[in-house]
DNA sequence: GTCGAATATCGAACGACGTTCTATAAGATA
DNA sequence: TATCTTATAGAACGTCGTTCGATATTCGAC
């Protein structure tokens, strides 16, 4: 979360959003490289190339690389944002904040890069300050202060991106190329740990199957329900 | 967390560490550059420069950037890998769990560096490894499955490199400066959040001033409490 | 004491990247 | 028609990670 740095001298630079065809088409553009090949894979010789024009043309719609990955970023956010809105209600905030932080973890596992990105400029990212608003929402039907509610969202908003920005990281393009299967790839890891001394590494040495078997879901899940039961305790006492 | 990508031929490849003066010296060339200008600072050139070498000496000792990152993150780790074994020990195991959190927190808070790379691969960062097993092995005195265990552990792990990433990541250069300070720059964040409309954004709205006086490590602390606090509820039930 | 491998250094060169700049075309306005 | 704004295109610049071949140094084997 940051304020803004530079703007494009480009197209709907103050008002309300105006026609601008081409802002759509470059973000798209954008998020369909970030989608095919990850973050590496958007250049701005490479956008220029999918949208079959100059590398120049880019930089009147956008101020650089930065404001690039926000506002793509913030584009991706848009149909997540929508999926927050239209999930259901009940009469526990805490159960829908955990739904809403589930919906989030799964877009950004379908999109890994999002978690680089998330909320790094809620100036040009509406879609994101929107997200958090949403967020907030849940915590403003508990009892609760609002320096606890604050601290609630930041550490769900945390756990969210945090753990699945660790999941995003890890597979080390064999298991992308699908050369070697996430089994065997968590495998040679389980086997390593379990080599170890276990006296030395009684822990490390105990999670080594835990691990070679594990989700990443659960994982999160796991951080997520008990980061929610320890704000459950504080909004019932 | 990751296993091996490639090796450099260098110098202590297998066996038990030997002299390798220089070894030693290209990674804290390399924090020095981290840690005075940040992660853009570390070049192969400036890192040359410093060591007063050619560009090609480093890839003697390291394969490429990669592993520069990993072994100087790791080479980083160790006095703090230190300080976690000093630590006292109490009958309360989470309590020792939060120390160790605290304790890990502040580190990389000096160096914001650490959290992009911290646990990126155990293979070659042994400190972390060891670091990841203290924390577990405040999780065997408590009353949980392995797998509560695991999952317990990366949470907690988790809220620290990722609530420290967040603040690491926040200062848009101004502030580095000094050219800006951190109330100025929370302040115009927080003006901007007062301008919304308190009927679109309530939740942010309300949550403006809080932000503006807020403190990193109060928001890490309470993330991480939360999330203590379901554990304590989890081995207690 | 010599020789050849293993160890270690160095910097020019390569290709890819973000960014800047200038030239230019098309559309609106007068 | 003339002029300003909008929009495009790509050559050029400097920096980066990385590769490579030319060297120097060390050192055990003979």
């Amino acid at each position: 979360m940051t304020p803004p740095r530079t703007r494009a001298a480009g197209p709907p630079a103050g008002g309300r959003r105006r026609a601008s065809h081409s802002m759509e088409t470059v973000l798209d553009g954008a998020v369909a490289l970030l989608d095919e090949s990850g973050e590496g894979a958007l250049t701005f010789r490479a956008l220029a190339g999918r949208l079959g024009t100059g590398v120049g043309s880019i930089y009147w719609y956008v101020a650089g690389k930065e404001e690039l990955l926000d506002r793509a970023t913030d584009h991706a956010l848009g149909p997540v944002l929508a999926s927050l809105e239209d999930l259901p209600v009940s009469d526990d905030p805490i159960d829908d904040l955990r739904a809403m932080a589930v919906t989030l973890f799964d877009a950004i596992v379908d999109r890994p890069w999002l978690a680089s990105y998330f909320m790094r400029n809620t100036d040009v990212q509406d879609n994101s300050l929107r997200l958090y608003e949403l967020l907030g929402q849940q915590t403003l039907r508990l009892d609760l202060t609002t320096r606890q509610r604050f601290h609630a969202v930041s550490a769900v908003v945390g756990i969210v991106v945090g753990t699945a920005a660790d999941i995003g990281q890890d597979p080390p393009q064999e298991v992308l190329d699908g050369a070697v299967d996430r089994e065997e790839f968590l495998g040679r890891f389980a086997a390593t740990w379990r080599r170890l001394d276990p006296a030395d590494f009684p822990f490390v040495h105990q999670i080594a199957d835990e691990f070679a078997g594990h989700d990443d879901k659960d994982q999160f899940l796991a951080a997520l329900d008990l980061a929610l039961a320890g704000l459950r305790l504080q909004a019932d006492g």
